[in-house]
DNA sequence: GTCAGCTTGTGAATCTGTGCACATTGTTCG
DNA sequence: CGAACAATGTGCACAGATTCACAAGCTGAC
């Protein structure tokens, strides 16, 4: 089998589910299970059975008519297409509280995003051991991404501080971003960003319990499903 | 004016913006500013104009023709239809690295979603104080869910425990869920639910890394935009 | 009071994503 | 070997979101 890279582009809203595919076919695997349905896929991943299958048919004709999907090798081929099979080290700057939690939660180095460092601008937390790493002064912060080859950065800063951190990584050679701040970042062209904003996510729950309490008597709405948020700008 | 309430409804995409510009807005007019263009407001938001004004007409026509919108109108509005009018209370389940963190975040009560309590099944955890909150015994949800009147819950457990989580949040009453959980959760039809996963965005980032380094010589591609993950079972 | 200049609000065109429906193709069993 | 069956891969129609382009409306200057 011809092992083609990037066959054709992949839509962003198929690129956002595929992580989704991968976690529940690990899990399968472990499970000791060898083939799945796009109908049993569809119905672990709460999506529709046809979406399983024009997403997979991206990465190829890699299933089985009559038979499935091969669950390991769907496995090998979404990783490969999502550039996961080797590791991806993440430099986080800032070790407040959702910093240093970042460090220390090991869903990250598990699915292949090592710490490489965390930098914080705070002379009082440089040399604090936060889940195995010690933060560094943010000055280190190219050495760091020179010394790891880090291309993915973490901004957990404060707001007013996202900014600089940004300029900061891309300066340093980081070309994608994952930011925690609830700012809207620039940053030059070619640079990706995803960001994560929990007060936002909090906001738009909250717009959807509004609405159910003003629904006099209204019947529950069904409410439709989840895209994927990116930016390269 | 007639205090119209969620005169049509409003489409997701659009749902999932207005917290942004709302930000933005707040910010403004601290910083003194007055009124805002679409135009301005498009600029500090990262999105076209074009867009900007159909977001905001989904709210009604708040703008005036010439001049743009009045600031502190428009916090006023987009917060009403939102439901910020006033606070959430939200219940943490999980007291682990990502729990801790999120407790201590001010940022969550500082934007109207104060913790109302924070419960973890280990009884080592019990009793510890996490960002001026006591850890409480996973038994007591139901307790605290009902003294304080919460709709919202948070899981940050570990994924095997976040179905149970997530069973035992509708069961006490709570109708919107935001999941931290790298797992699909099912919860009845009528219960909001949405999914932040930080090894998922770490994997989109991935894909763009990987789809630049193999792009031999192209381009670098521009990649859409944000749109917002709901689901309403 | 009129006119020039902005900026909103929205119809229409376009693009992206979703889901049905079914032809296609591989498997299994008699 | 052939037929019944199962499940993929995809054409097509529809729904949702984005963007353009422009008429409508407000303001301020003269």
């Amino acid at each position: 089998m011809p092992p083609h890279r990037s066959r054709r582009r992949i839509p962003e809203a198929t690129v956002a589910r595929l992580p989704v595919y991968l976690q529940i076919l690990v899990d399968q695997a472990e499970a000791g299970v060898a083939n799945i349905s796009s109908e049993g896929l569809a119905e672990l991943a709460g999506v529709n059975a046809a979406k399983v299958r024009k997403d997979l048919s991206y990465l190829g004709s890699y299933g089985t008519r009559g038979v499935g999907y091969e669950v390991d090798y769907l496995v090998y081929q979404i990783r490969r297409e999502l550039g996961l099979d080797h590791d991806w080290p993440v430099v986080i700057v800032g070790a407040g509280n959702l910093g240093q939690a970042l460090a220390g939660y090991g869903g990250f180095t598990d699915r292949g995003f090592p710490v490489a460092g965390i930098v914080d601008i705070d002379d009082d937390k440089v040399d604090t051991v936060v889940g195995g790493a010690r933060v560094r002064p943010l000055d280190e912060l190219p050495q760091i991404v020179a010394a790891r080859n880090v291309s993915i950065g973490v901004i957990a800063t404060p707001p007013a501080a996202a900014q600089d951190a940004a300029d900061r990584l891309v300066k340093a050679g980081v070309t994608s971003i994952l930011n925690f701040a609830p700012v809207v970042l620039s940053v030059p062209v070619g640079i990706t960003i995803r960001k994560v904003d929990l007060a936002v996510e909090l906001q738009i729950l909250s717009y959807h319990e509004q609405r159910r309490a003003s629904a006099q008597g209204g019947q529950l709405h069904a409410v439709p499903n989840e895209p994927g948020r990116g930016v390269t700008a």
